[in-house]
DNA sequence: TTGTATGCGTTATCAG
DNA sequence: CTGATAACGCATACAA
């Protein structure tokens, strides 16, 4: 089978036989064109399929691709994917399309998938940055006028827009909830590493609550599994204890899925449990599960209107946005202290 | 603040004193260079903070963009998710960058999705195709030798490589579980609509697995809901039948998920129930949902095998890969008949 | 209403 | 080893 070369704007116009220039008059309605004209060459690029090419376009008006750069960890996380989503919706309207790369959470990928992103000359980056990493390397696109956005995390080394979870306030609240049920020994499981900004966010949000309430602070109350099983290892740690916590509180949903898993299994559904960030299904669970939910799609979407007003001109200063979380009762953290 | 123009090869050309040609060598290792000139070049790179543009260098060369384009339905879904990270995984040593839109299950956006993916000359096209949408229109991409693959769902109207679970099969098996265990009024919880490729197939396997027990196929047995919520609705309706089903057989993970609330809701946590595809916290479930599970991530890894051996030059005949599925024996398939 | 000349940033070709 | 020139596909500026 022959590789036919793809027919150009050339093409359309000898087959209609006047110059490209018209072609593109038609295509873009851009100066007047004559009736007739106009449908001899829309019958033409229909009969040759004629696909304007976007490369050359932008090459020629000097703009940028009509994308988004968009880094994340993962692409199976729901909630990144949920992020992503919001993006899109929100910009969909402007014509803007979305370039995903997910970086496995390693510096190396990040900054490989910018620089292919700045090659495509995307018209903004967004970023949910990895644990390790530095983004000095961004500072000429920043002053070149490239909107840059980070997402969930902020920037490290830049002083660029943000948009993350109210994670201190929100981990502060569902403590505070744990707390007023009368629990004075509340186990924290977080992930690791323990540098991670959202870690520290939330940690710090949870002794907000244990000292607003005059409590102690445990450190033996606080253990970390980077997955859902390790999570589920440090739970039964904690209820191990000599003297085990009346209440857990898991610093995202892989701790909170693992904590569920390890109270099931090893029979300790008494033990009050608040989760950081919402799980499908747990209205379900036995008991229910209490958590601070926070809002990717709403997160997404304020990513995107600040980089649609940085794309507009908007030059004022970097703005960090915090989306506000939200306390859903359930019922695993309205149980009692027992034991 | 200036609004910088970005360096070109032009610029850095003019920095060492020598043409864009020379650097152009330099930058891809082309042809040779005095080892003292390549020193001075990549200087004035990095002081210039020169970034290549593909663009223009995909125009030159005539090569597509090393990009391929996916279409999924929904960014939010992990399903879809976990396909896109399977084929990014697949493809990110080839220097293939994703570049993902959401169709939100439409086929009009479908269809601008892909004019977008061709004007910017993708390397390849992976779709996941909305329910009511035809391919027809992609047939001179085929032709031209664009690798098209189908993921999820097989193409309409058009003869191209697919990649679906075995669906018709994956069901069968756990319906006959469920008969395996004594269950002779079984219940399906469908999604809407019927038509939708994977319903049918599932339906199918449903329909096959009584016939192969010579168990009568009873239609107030069927019902449907579009989303979660529907689906409880659903289940509910199942269960007060007058000859209610002893279990039940959830056609997707939204189906199983309104299902697993219904039952839990109604306290009929003795009906017994398998779903299709599987659910996190599936196991901590009361009782612990037996699945038919999928494997998205192996969905994408063979699509984008396939791509790559079209882009390798595989010009044999559109092929359609099953990818199997398999039974996660759990507890709530398990239950006996009752009442 | 349409055409001509020119250039976007890069690389192929052929000289030097 | 390096440079000059043309060309990729398209749009801008101006002329006809």
């Amino acid at each position: 089978m022959v590789e036919m070369r793809r027919p150009t704007m050339t093409d359309v116009a000898r087959e209609v036989g006047v110059t490209a220039k018209t072609v593109s008059r038609v295509l873009n309605d851009d100066g007047p064109v004559a009736v007739e004209t106009r449908e001899r060459v829309m019958a033409a690029v229909r009969k040759l399929g004629y696909q304007p090419n976007l490369m050359a376009r932008n090459m020629r008006v000097g703009a940028r691709d009509a994308a988004i750069g968009l880094v994340i960890p993962e692409m199976g996380n729901p909630f990144f994917g949920t992020v992503a989503g919001g993006i899109e919706s929100a910009v969909r309207a402007r014509g803007l399309t979305l370039i995903v790369g997910s970086s496995s959470e390693t510096p190396e990928l990040e900054q490989s998938l910018i620089a292919a992103f700045l090659a495509r000359r995307v018209s903004a980056l967004m970023i949910v940055p990895s644990a390790a990493s530095d983004h000095r390397h961004l500072r000429s696109e920043r002053v070149a006028g490239l909107p840059i956005v980070f997402l969930d995390r902020p920037a490290v080394g830049l002083t660029a827009d943000s948009v993350v979870s109210a994670n201190r306030a929100g981990a502060r609240s569902g403590v505070a909830h744990l707390i007023s049920y009368g629990h004075r020994r509340i186990g924290f499981v977080g992930d690791v590493p323990a540098a991670l900004y959202t870690r520290r966010e939330r940690f710090q949000g949870y002794r907000d609550a244990l000292e607003a309430a005059g409590l102690p602070f445990d450190r033996t109350l606080v253990d970390t599994g980077h997955d859902a099983d390790a999570a589920a290892q440090a739970t039964l740690r904690l209820l191990a204890l000599p003297a085990p916590p009346t209440a857990l509180f898991a610093g995202n949903n892989l701790a909170a899925m693992g904590a569920v898993v390890a109270l099931a299994k090893s029979g300790r559904k008494e033990v009050a449990l608040v989760g950081f960030d919402d799980l499908p299904l747990a209205e379900v669970l036995d008991p229910p599960l209490t958590v601070v939910a926070q809002d990717p799609e709403a997160i997404g979407v304020a990513a995107a209107e600040r980089v649609l007003l940085r794309l507009d001109g908007d030059r004022s200063r970097a703005r960090g946005t915090l989306v506000p979380t939200r306390l859903i009762v359930r019922g695993s953290g309205e149980q009692p202290p027992r034991g």
